[in-house]
DNA sequence: CGTTTTTGACCAGCGC
DNA sequence: GCGCTGGTCAAAAACG
């Protein structure tokens, strides 16, 4: 005879007065109530002492659950642990970002003012405030005032020159400019710098997007010149009116590269697995309008912090700095076969949800069961030898952001356990809603319908 | 029914 | 001025 014990059963006896015949239950044991009724079976297979092995397996279940309520313990100050560890990185990145923008402001200043020399002194120093103020906005007896200000350059170049003398280039406020104003400038500053210069991701990927973390909403498509893939385009839809906004498109010469161009910075906060590309993005953003960008020209750039938090691939992969007279743009390439690049995971996932069952937080969990933030993409190396642990310990070694961004992850996914079940479960209205894509299955050939 | 995508039309910038 | 191109808008369609 097999005698079968369940959970319920053990609640029925320990709930039970117990007799003579039976031990009494332990404190430990006394504990287990808390389990509830779920159906646990175990399959006993001695039946000649059913009430003692019952009384073992009571034990062994009792002692399981205080390991259990430890292992929770210890989750909960993990989790706080990472949550802390999150905002303090959070909060040093912007840290970082507005002292990049101050310095590239006082650069723009000290370069115009090189170049023209006095000649704008007596200007700058009666130019109200109103000159700050969008196109849209601005007055004819502006345009007057600052000598042209028809393009978008020359009001970059108001806003930066205004913006260093609200700062007194060396950091104090000018008196004469409230504390308002001067936000508002910067604010301005932020906005017009940023919505120009882009930032491309280059990476291979079967799929028609890259989960990023953030929400995006489809508002058009075209067909580029020169290349057959059309391009989609996306507005973030976190935020009302929130300026982000990005471009995926195939490669024409090698299909199996997105494309993904980012522009603007985001006017909401993000959730965890969005920061670090949208940190990475905003700083290359500030490393272009920063003073330097004349000798990043066609320059490589390597090894740089800044993209650091892209991917733990960008320790290793190419960032090149494009300039254009309407649009610069900075590209990451992982897409080169030099080095250990990460590329997104082909072929392993068959089913579509599990390529984006991302609902909240961005995360994709592998096929070995890790969870990465979706921008750290599925990794396959193209060195047989490497394991993906090896990469990922490699790179975590390497890279501060890295570990910032597997804390995050990994405290994203411990505070939310729902995201687990969340991510076996299909989207609604079949969009990924993580990224708001279209959740097509893998391999469907990126055509104006898979986008 | 609400949300999102699709897609043709429209607009602005640019080069000739 | 004209045409081309990239980017955006907005009404209709699609989706669950």
């Amino acid at each position: 005879m097999e005698g079968k014990v369940t959970i319920k059963n053990i609640l029925e006896v320990e709930e039970r007065p117990y007799d003579n015949n039976k031990d009494p239950p332990s404190r430990t044991e006394e504990r287990s109530n808390t389990v509830g009724s779920t159906l646990l079976s175990l399959s006993l297979n001695n039946s000649e002492q059913p009430h003692q092995i019952q009384g073992q397996t009571l034990t062994q279940m009792g002692l399981l659950r205080i390991k259990l309520e430890e292992a929770k313990k210890e989750n909960q100050n993990l989790r706080a642990m990472l949550n802390q560890i999150n905002e303090n990185y959070a909060a040093l990145n912007n840290r970082l970002l507005l002292v990049m923008q101050q310095h590239q402001l006082s650069s723009s200043f000290r370069k115009n003012h090189d170049l023209q020399g006095n000649r704008h002194d007596a200007e700058k120093s009666v130019l109200p405030t109103r000159q700050f103020l969008k196109m849209g906005e601005r007055s004819p007896s502006d345009v007057t005032i600052t000598e042209g200000f028809a393009s978008a350059d020359n009001i970059e170049k108001n806003i930066g020159r205004n913006l260093a003398y609200a700062h007194n280039v060396e950091g104090e406020v000018n008196s004469q400019m409230t504390s308002e104003e001067t936000k508002r400038i910067e604010d301005q500053a932020t906005e017009v710098s940023c919505r120009k210069a882009r930032v491309s991701i280059r990476a291979r990927s079967d799929f028609s997007v890259m989960g990023d973390g953030c929400q995006w909403r489809k508002y058009g498509q075209k067909t580029a010149k020169g290349n057959p893939c059309p391009r989609a385009y996306y507005r973030c839809s976190m935020g009302t009116a929130c300026p982000v906004r990005k471009q995926v498109q195939r490669c024409f010469k090698d299909e199996t590269i997105l494309i993904t161009t980012y522009e603007g910075n985001h006017n909401h906060p993000l959730p965890p697995a969005a920061r670090p590309l949208a940190s990475s993005t905003s700083a290359a953003l500030n490393m272009f309008l920063s003073g330097s960008t004349t000798s990043l020209h066609s320059s490589t750039l390597s090894n740089s912090s800044l993209f650091s938090s892209l991917s733990s691939s960008a320790s290793t992969a190419m960032a090149t700095f494009t300039p254009s007279a309407s649009c610069p743009t900075v590209t990451l390439d992982l897409t080169q076969p030099t080095n250990k690049y990460l590329q997104f995971q082909k072929a392993t996932l068959s089913d579509h949800r599990q390529q984006f069952p991302l609902p909240l937080n961005g995360y994709t969990q592998t096929s070995s069961g890790m969870y990465l933030s979706s921008m750290f993409p599925t990794m396959i190396t193209p060195e047989k030898n490497l394991t993906l642990v090896d990469v990922v310990s490699e790179a975590i070694a390497k890279d501060p952001s890295l570990k910032a961004a597997l804390f995050t992850a990994i405290s994203s996914l411990i505070g939310d356990p729902q995201n687990i079940n969340n991510n076996s479960q299909p989207s609604k209205s079949g969009y990924d809603p993580c990224s708001n894509m279209p959740a097509i299955p893998p391999h469907q050939p990126y055509t104006t319908q898979s986008i």
